[in-house]
DNA sequence: CGAGCTTTTGATCCGAGTCAATCTTCGTGG
DNA sequence: CCACGAAGATTGACTCGGATCAAAAGCTCG
């Protein structure tokens, strides 16, 4: 069970850091917890739609995806996953998972019991408390993109997401300044963003045409970050980050 | 302060046992919830994105939504909610709102303060965990969407949008065989799938050309359920319904 | 009974999908 | 170190679902 120095460097605690004060007591509650940690390649599935699972997972290092194949064979991402989420802490409560969970990039996960998890939450209303208010803040961004799907013209929705995710990466100390490790391929972009893959090249050509992003070598940087958030019309409430600060 | 005969008559009551097997001592600590009751005319705002309520509201009778306008004017649907849920218990948890809510028929609306609502999840980790997973019912209803308004064409998104109601209205017992009573405006329909107005209009002639559904005055029949399911590709795990027995 | 929604219809236009081919990149094995 | 294959990115041509605009017709309710 490879550790971490600083038990603030643990995604998990990190995480739930960011939004509750932890007590110490609080912090050992959440190291103590029994995590079976696994490296997955690349585009390897998790969890599928259908399954029933016993654990949820905590991802360590990497980038996920949540998604669903329709009927006829469209694929729609709902969502990435930035170290420190918890992308199927849902199946805690809902039995049979509705949605498939897959790596991004190469991953490090995490897999704790869910009896686990309900015990501390049993002990630990505090900790209850974080745990759910990840799972609204996972549903707030849900509804941002229906919204973003939903409302906005594909220039507006790829802008977004990129806003969305360089955002997010910042949270958890992965970007340097307005760049960060792109290794969300355009067809996911596209996926993610109910675009086709076509599509969504051809508007990422003309957000660099307009020099708002750059886009090469699994690197993504915001060249212009107020001209990007005001083209994706990205206001950060959604993502509920440090609530009583002010933010940018 | 109206209140039920019978207590399982009570919407809240009804909604957490539809999941959770309620101990007499958890139902009697439900209803001796602070709940002020509010009659509200169609078409208003109950809370709007921004604030920062100190309560949370349960749906007693009639039907709401949370929307978000963007910022050309544009207006995005993303939830309906029927009587038994609570369409902004995240504000518990997340101070700021991300999105607005808002009566669609003339509605009946219990407030309740979140203290009441914290001291209750502090002391009783099962009901804490019953109102989690309505949560989490609602975010998989939100991972619905996304993909309904990002892979499915307008037909389908139509056709989808109306089996769920009408299986989300049949969980309140507002149903009459395939029958209910719809008070949701095509204007309404169509910021809920991400159509314009005129097209969802032409879609909704589509489906009752092709025999699928009767939607007049006010009323919604599903004509022929299986094909109405089947055009929508329709697959109701997703609203985790009694998830321990099977149903339709 | 009239104002203001909601629903409906027609005409026109455009954002985005589809199909098909080419070009890049990159990991892998020889 | 390079050839090769597979996946990802790009380009061009063509098509179409759905938006927009405008106006008429139905409803509902104060």
């Amino acid at each position: 069970m490879p550790q971490f120095r600083n038990p603030a460097d643990h995604p998990l605690i990190r995480k739930l850091q960011s939004s509750f004060e932890l007590s110490d007591h609080e912090r050992a509650a959440v190291l103590a917890l029994p995590i079976q940690s696994v490296e997955i390649r690349a585009n390897q599935d998790i969890a599928r739609e259908g399954d029933r699972p016993g654990r949820s997972c905590v991802i360590l290092r990497g980038i996920t995806r949540t998604y669903k194949m329709t009927r006829d064979g469209k694929r729609q991402i709902m969502a990435f996953h930035m170290p420190g989420d918890m992308p199927d802490l849902q199946s805690l409560h809902l039995k049979v998972l509705d949605s498939s969970l897959g790596t991004v990039s190469a991953c490090r996960i995490g897999f704790i019991p869910h009896d686990a998890i309900r015990d501390l939450c049993d002990s630990n209303s505090g900790l209850a408390a974080a745990l759910w208010r990840t799972t609204l803040v996972d549903a707030s961004i849900f509804r941002e993109w229906v919204v973003n799907v939903g409302r906005r013209d594909g220039y507006q929705r790829i802008a977004h997401i990129m806003c969305e995710i360089l955002v997010r990466m910042r949270e958890v100390g992965l970007t340097d300044d307005h760049s960060c490790p792109m290794p969300i391929s355009q067809t996911e972009l596209a996926d993610a963003t109910g675009l086709s893959a076509v599509h969504a090249n051809r508007v990422i050509q003309d957000l660099r045409a307009d020099g708002l992003i750059v886009l090469k070598g699994g690197m993504f940087t915001a060249l212009d970050w107020p001209a990007l958030k005001a083209a994706a019309a990205f206001d950060p409430t959604y993502l509920h980050l440090g609530e009583g600060r002010a933010s940018d």
